[in-house]
DNA sequence: AATGAATGAGCCTTCATTCAT
DNA sequence: AATGAATGAAGGCTCATTCAT
């Protein structure tokens, strides 16, 4: 946690701050991120990080917090222009659609998303993590329990297995396309500019097969249909 | 790739380099592993190592076809005994379980697993990503096609997404019980010893849901419910 | 010095101050000893040291000077108690007893002590060491002075090789048994309950070899020899 | 201990290292000695040291062995010098002033005993008292015992409590003329050339008279009587 | 072909002190 | 009188790579 200092501090300073390790740990992850490098460009003496944190271990959990924190007010915002409560597969579909253009567009968020995946040193993935699958879940399991509510998904549907799948799906929409090498098999890495939005209805399909209620939604069966054709 | 003079190199002196180098990166991944350590456990001079690597990414890359091609060995035996004919969910779940207790009982390679799947330097990552990838579809996509030719799988099953979600959830088995933090939603990291099975089974029935021929295989359900009593 | 600052100040923050300045400095010595820690402790702003203390080498000769009067008050105590009229080295052996019981159940005063003992910054350790010194001194040196006075030392006594002895003696003797490596012969520091006070006897024993009267203490010997019964 | 690179170096480039070492560790003492510095002055790069030494700790250990040595061999080609067979009492005299000698003519030296007297950390301290103690006890035991052998003490001399004072007195002789503030009362920091002799005198009349055969060596007293005239 | 000594930039963190408020 | 943010040098140590032997 940020000391008081940091609370204290000028809006300014504060941004310079953390504009410079955002760069760097999105660069170079938290391991190799150097807090020399930011200091130099957040154009504050090196000892004044360890005024503002704890260590280097508390800067990056910070900076996670607010990347975080950052991509959830977005899709929350969208998730409300959405309209949560239509048919939830034809949903899920807009909704990752949105989250794919997000991160088409914000490479810095993309990048902190990346570097939090694959921190090699244990307390620090496992920190960071815990901050990113906190605010998934509490975005996405409201959603999943009012869908089952309102019937879209089976009465015996597997909730948390679905959370799972869809814990492994989002970041992999949100990187695969730019981060070479991890997607094989459905080519989201030798992007054409429409593949993801056929990448996202074929996982979605997967999933709407897996646990949507068969007989309830016609509509939303069709409706995807539709959008496949 | 090693040098040539790596290939004219006496059996033991390259085992004693793989071992340290297998030892060395499953401790502590690529990026924090350390050739001076290598060189000093395998008995050979620092200098060595570059007479028969380019450098350390290229005997990091060796390290991991070394290493996958031993995991793909054990389970391509594996799958002999399993009978791959069998309807396949079934034979998936059995699969999954050879998978699970493979790794529970072979840490390094769990740690070269985990190394890989972590590692911070994108290039490294990337090389060594589509190393472990290559094996793992070189095994599944038989597998897979094969199961839809018998009629396990609906004739308009979505093979690729199959195949792109099984290569999310294999490593994800293999690794979540033992690293933690990135099961949040499952609890495979606080893992009760049946715990692991029972996660297997919830996968392979969503994925039956999503992809298995529905009227085909009555077979397939009675033995998956036989299994579990 | 302290400044005219520190001397006008609250009762309670200088206590504040003089405590973790204690044990700060007991804790880590004076080169290692961190002002941030005491005034973090203190409940101080770091700049307030500061304003009552020239620099920290200030504040550490005042923590000395603070500590030296509390044993030295605490011992002067124990001498009235002890009746120093007594045959002298009969009372002294008493005194190192006393003084041995002190530091064993004081660690903070030990480890004062022993910070000033091994001071590596030279001008530090000459300023701490004159402070102890003086105390020592003019505690030790009335009661040798009346000893030869009384007849309990020779008439030719060298009073002062005494008292240089003493001073050698007494930090050997407050240190030993807790700080490793310092007595290599005697195995103070391997200390079961009787040693201190067996070596205590065998100090005295040398020193009254050398300083007493030989023929007008058979007083000495026969109390000696009583209170070992 | 040194690695063995250490031992396959150039004489030249580790004379320099060692000279740059002593230098500093007399300087500033384990703590604040610099290993930056070090390698500067010995025109060595940083890593390098690091090659030749463990750590910290282990380079200030082998100073201190070779320092000790250097000092040491020096001692004993003197004992022979002086012969040690001649009455104990008047040996030492000798051998002390001997000792003062040295000292006052190798500031190198004496510095090192000073860091090692003074070190604030423990263990650094330990180990580096351990190697002197080891070396003080080495030459000084046998004089001892050859000397109640040869019935210059008394049969009932405690040779332990002996050997305790002077593990205090030889290093106290050895600091005092130059360390200002610690001797305040035999005066060895204000010196005059004289002095020393002087207080060597002092310190030797004591230990005769608590540990001396009494009627064995009128030799012995009557030399010592004629000294000091 | 093998060696292993040498390099020097880089790492995170601590610290006493200053000075504007 | 009190504050506490800012400083930046310095600390020990690790590392992949080079190159003369």
């Amino acid at each position: 946690m940020p000391t008081v200092t940091w609370s204290r501090l000028g809006a300014d300073r504060r941004a310079a701050v953390v504009a410079a390790a955002e760069a760097e740990f999105a660069a170079h992850g938290f391991s190799r991120g150097s807090l020399n490098v930011i200091a130099r460009r957040a154009g504050v003496a090196k000892g004044s990080l360890f005024q503002y944190f704890a260590d280097k271990r508390d800067l990056y959990a910070h900076i996670t917090e607010v990347g975080s924190q950052r991509v959830r007010r977005h899709m929350e915002d969208q998730i409300r222009r959405l309209d949560p409560s239509r048919p939830f597969f034809e949903f899920l579909t807009d909704l990752l659609d949105v989250w794919v253009a997000y991160f088409a567009d914000h490479p810095r968020d993309r990048a902190l998303h990346a570097a939090a995946s694959f921190e090699v040193d244990t307390d620090a993935r496992i920190s960071v993590r815990a901050v990113i699958h906190r605010h998934y879940l509490q975005v996405l399991r409201p959603l999943v329990l009012d869908a089952r509510g309102r019937g879209d998904l089976r009465p015996d549907a597997d909730v948390d297995t679905l959370l799972s799948l869809l814990l492994m799906i989002l970041p992999h929409l949100a990187l695969a396309p730019y981060v070479r090498g991890i997607d094989p098999v459905l080519g989201l890495d030798e992007l054409s500019p429409e593949q993801p939005a056929l990448v996202v209805r074929r996982y979605v399909a997967v999933l709407s097969a897996a646990f949507a209620q068969p007989d309830h939604s016609p509509a939303d069966r069709a409706t995807h249909k539709g959008e496949q054709s």
